[in-house]
DNA sequence: CAGGATATACGAAGTTATTCGTTGCTATCG
DNA sequence: CGATAGCAACGAATAACTTCGTATATCCTG
């Protein structure tokens, strides 16, 4: 049993996820879009927001175009990978690597899903089932 | 949209969920069996371990028995709560909200589910069709 | 061109999380 | 009894994350 987040990767930090959230959402922005976004009025900084997206930058979570004065940050990872690696460390955190468990509880806990959604996870599961033999 | 996490609540870190599977596993532990478990030989010093229990401790995370000399910790936290608002938090940051989203996600990255876990994924789905439409 | 608004860059402070060394206590073993 | 091992407590060092103040450059507007 090993639980631990292996620290060779970057895991993006609580801030970092907001910003990219912001990203994957509206695609290339520039920090004042993010800031703006995220933080509007009430919340952190812009300069905080600066700071953060140039880390960002520097451990190469994002691409940036700096040919204009105000730059074009992008997401570096996608949203998809990112998920997954999250959801992997969730598994395995909480879940007892029991992806099915992790299932079982969101579905549980969220009685309200579409009738399209329902299709789409039965679709999934059959196909599952039937790979699977 | 405001996807930070609230502050107003004690999330346990990630060393301090670590400690928590083990609690949850093994029942009420001493701080030796849970540095053994966790960090054996390699891994931190069993002091980490005390300290980081004291502090969780102190937050309310878990509940102590310092009759002995050697004191017994266990969880104060359920562990379906705190999987659920773990849960609840990667919906919000990851999944724009969906946990129907999160779930095909899971499902499609594990396909070597169980036919007992899929029977009981499907069973579940039925009852929420049912209840929702 | 002067002044204001807006941009980046940088340094540094404040906060939290993790780790360990040391101290002092208690039980046990010879 | 004296030595040794195991325990809790505490303080402090280190590292990571977040936040902001300030300096400096650039653009726009009158």
């Amino acid at each position: 049993m090993s639980p631990r987040r292996s620290a060779e990767v970057t895991w993006p930090t609580d801030a970092e996820l907001n910003i990219l959230q912001v990203l994957w959402e509206r695609g290339a922005c520039t920090v004042r879009e993010v800031h703006e976004t995220l933080y509007g009025n009430d919340g952190a900084g812009y300069t905080t927001a600066l700071k953060l997206m140039q880390i960002m930058h520097s451990k190469g979570l994002v691409d940036r175009d700096d040919s204009q004065r105000a730059h074009i940050y992008r997401s570096a990872i996608s949203r998809q990978r990112t998920q997954k690696r999250f959801l992997a460390d969730m598994v395995q955190r909480l879940f007892n690597g029991s992806p099915s468990q992790m299932v079982l509880h969101a579905l549980g806990n969220h009685p309200g899903a579409s009738r399209e959604e329902l299709k789409e996870i039965r679709a999934l599961l059959n196909k599952i089932e039937i790979e699977g033999g």
